[in-house]
DNA sequence: GTCTATAATTTGATAGAC
DNA sequence: GTCTATCAAATTATAGAC
């Protein structure tokens, strides 16, 4: 029914995290899902309404993977990690909301806002869990961080590497 | 004499740290220079060239101040973590190469070679220092990541939260 | 829902005068 | 070195037929 608007949003995702907003456009996302700019326009009017709602599902969709975690028994700040290194490792993608958030203020308002939802969500999670209120910054820093620098230097290890302290 | 060609180098410099590769125009720059954009192809002939250029310049630099601040008896770490720090603070902008980083696999590849010589030379200095061969990645992982996590809350603060015990 | 067609603008880049 | 003029291509977006 709706598998349309998951190609469409799909696509999106996979061209955003390679080269982020700026690089991207309508016509490479019609051909990716086999139709045409016009009918991606369709679903969603404006390129903004796609950035935010791709950005919207990524959170939930990491909110949801850090719960999993979570209640099978994983500590918050390693199901966080293990959050980071799947959407790393399953496509040897960029973090969407780390990629959005170094693109920066240019970008349309909802787009921006929809990127610092998931900052404070995961700062207000990790603060909570360690009593801490540096913590949260701190290990989401170190997570965006090593899924740069291991995109980077074209090296999903680095992430490990980086982080296994977490674990 | 050479002042047109900082003039122009600045303004890229200003404008990718902001928005990125893809979110800037020889226009835009030669607007910001006060030329125009015809003016900016006789510098720099292509926007490889022009961004190649910037990434290069600004990791001499960045080395530099690296190597000022060991000189007056720093640590390195502390000396690391005080040129992002500056990089932050002078402008309230991303790493160059740290967007750069993100931006990924679809830029000019003197751009991508110039991005992950800065991670390399990090990397390496750091490792060195420390004689620990994971601490080069996890420094620089925590660095640009306290970059880009102050960036997106908008608040430079979260980078001194987030870094303060490398100091 | 998807298409064709097209508008309006911007882009990276070049030619050639001064 | 900088300009005017221009190009070919790409971009976001809309109108209207099917």
């Amino acid at each position: 029914m709706t598998e349309r608007l998951d190609d469409i949003m799909n696509a999106a995702e996979r061209r955003i995290r390679s080269s982020g907003y700026n690089g991207f456009s309508f016509r490479e996302i019609a051909t990716d899902v086999g139709i045409k700019s016009a009918s991606v326009h369709y679903h969603f009017p404006t390129k903004a309404d796609l950035a935010a709602a791709v950005a919207r599902r990524y959170r939930e969709r990491f909110e949801a993977g850090v719960a999993d975690d979570e209640a099978s028994g994983m500590p918050r700040i390693s199901a966080w990690r293990d959050a980071f290194r799947r959407a790393l490792s399953d496509d040897g993608l960029m973090c969407l909301c780390g990629i959005l958030a170094v693109e920066g203020d240019n970008l349309p308002e909802p787009v921006i806002a929809e990127v610092r939802r998931f900052m404070e969500l995961g700062i207000e999670r990790l603060n909570n869990a360690t009593g801490d209120e540096d913590a949260g910054p701190r290990i989401m820093a170190r997570l965006e961080g090593a899924m740069l620098v291991a995109r980077s230097m074209g090296d999903t290890r680095i992430f490990d590497r980086a982080t296994e302290d977490m674990l």
